[in-house]
DNA sequence: GTAGCACTAGAACGAACGTTCTATCAAGTA
DNA sequence: TACTTGATAGAACGTTCGTTCTAGTGCTAC
C-alpha cells in the first residue's frame, strides 16, 4: 500500500484539532451559538470521536477550549510584555499587538473566554471557573512585570487589573467598531498611568 | 424614555414587558441562549403576541431589546456623570454605581449589549450596529462631560473612549468573578488618569 | 345587531440541536 | 487465527428551537 498520510487526518491528533475548532468558533460567536456538528466538520472529524474524547459532551469539551484558547492568549500576552523592560511600553506593546491581531483576523481573534464567559455568568460553574481562571493567571502575568520594575506589589495587582480591564474593555470596542482605534488609544492611556506610578 | 411616537393606542403594556423580558435575558445569557418562548413566558405574553408586535421575528425583538438596555445603560451613566462637577470624581461615581447594580443583581444587571454584541461580530449587522451606536453614545456621553470641564475636544474624546473600554472590561471581571474589586480599581485609577490632563 | 381591527392564545410544523447508538476499522497481543 | 482496544463513522433519537397558522377575544364604529 503506497501510504502517504491520509489526507482526512493531518499529523496533529484528533482531539488537538477538536479543541482548536472548538476554540475558535467560541471565540468568534460564543458558546451556544456554536454547533458541535460544525466542530466535528471544521475539525475534519466525526461526531464520534467528538464524544469518544469528550464523553462529558459539549460543556467538557468547551472547558477544554477555553483553556486552549486562553493558553494562546497568554503567550499572545507574554510576547508583547518582553517587547521592553519599560512596563508602560510593553503594555503599550501589548495593544498594538492585539490591534494587529484583532485586524488580522476580520476582528473575530480577540479574547478567546469573553464571549461565553458572558453567556454562563452564575449559570455554570465549570465555566466560569475556567474563565476566572484565565483571567486571574492573565492579571498575575501583568501584575508580575510591573513587580519587576520596580513597582510595590500592591500597587501591580491593581494596576495589573485595570490593565486587563481595559484591554478587555478596549477589544470590545474594537470588534464592535471595526476600528483598531480604540486599543491603540487604551495603550497610550495605559502606558500614562503606570508611568504615573 | 422613549413613548412609541406610533400613530397606534398606547395602551400597549404587553409590548413593552416584552422587551423588557428580551432585554434582561439577553444582558444575562446573550441571544442564542434566550430562546423566544421563554421570553413570552417571562413577559406574560404568548408567541401570538410576540410575532404580532415583532413580525420579524428574534431578531427584529433583540435589536429593540438592545435599544432598550442601552437606554437604560444611559440613564445609569448619566446619574453618576451629574453626580459632580468634577469628571474624574463623576467618571469614579459611575463606577461605584456600576458595581453596586452588579452586586445587587447578582452580577448579571451589567452592559446590556456586551454579551450579545460579542455573539455577532461581523454576523449580523443589523446587531452590530445597535450595539455600535449604543457605545457611542457612550462615549460621546462620557465626552461631553469631561469636554465640559475644560479639556480639549481630542483629549475628551479620546479619554472618554478609554473610560468606557475600561469600565466595559471591569464589568466584565467583576461578573466572572463575582467581586466588585475590578470596577472599584478601575474607577480610582480613571480618576487618577482624567486629572494627569 | 355586525363588520372590522388590534390583540391574545396556543397547537402544529420543519429544522436543528445535543446525544446515543451500533457498526466498522486498524493495530496490537496471544 | 481469534480477541481486545482505541478510534472512526454516521444513522437515528428525542427534544427544543423559531416560526407559522388558525381560532378566538374584546373593543370601536357604523
Amino acid at each position: 500500500m503506497d501510504a502517504p498520510p491520509a489526507p482526512r487526518a493531518p499529523a496533529d491528533g484528533t482531539r488537538t484539532r477538536i479543541v482548536r475548532a472548538a476554540a475558535v468558533l467560541m471565540q468568534r460567536q460564543g458558546y451556544e451559538a456554536t454547533g458541535i456538528k460544525r466542530i466535528a466538520q471544521d475539525a475534519g472529524a466525526t461526531l464520534g470521536s467528538v464524544y469518544h474524547f469528550f464523553p462529558g459532551g459539549k460543556k467538557e469539551l468547551a472547558v477544554e477550549a477555553l483553556r486552549h484558547g486562553a493558553q494562546e492568549f497568554t503567550d499572545l500576552l507574554r510576547t508583547g510584555l518582553d517587547s521592553s523592560d519599560d512596563p508602560a511600553e510593553a503594555v503599550a506593546e501589548c495593544a498594538r499587538l492585539l490591534a494587529r491581531t484583532l485586524r488580522d483576523s476580520d476582528w473575530t481573534d480577540g479574547c478567546p473566554v469573553a464571549a461565553t464567559a458572558l453567556e454562563f455568568i452564575g449559570r455554570s460553574p465549570a465555566i466560569q471557573l475556567a474563565s476566572e481562571e484565565a483571567l486571574g493567571r492573565w492579571r498575575e502575568l501583568l501584575a508580575g512585570k510591573l513587580g519587576a520594575a520596580g513597582i510595590s506589589d500592591e500597587v501591580a495587582r491593581e494596576l495589573a487589573c485595570s490593565v486587563l480591564s481595559t484591554l478587555e474593555g478596549a477589544e470590545l470596542l474594537c470588534r464592535v467598531s471595526a476600528s483598531e482605534e480604540p486599543l491603540h488609544i487604551a495603550g497610550r492611556h495605559l502606558a500614562r498611568l503606570i508611568r504615573s506610578f
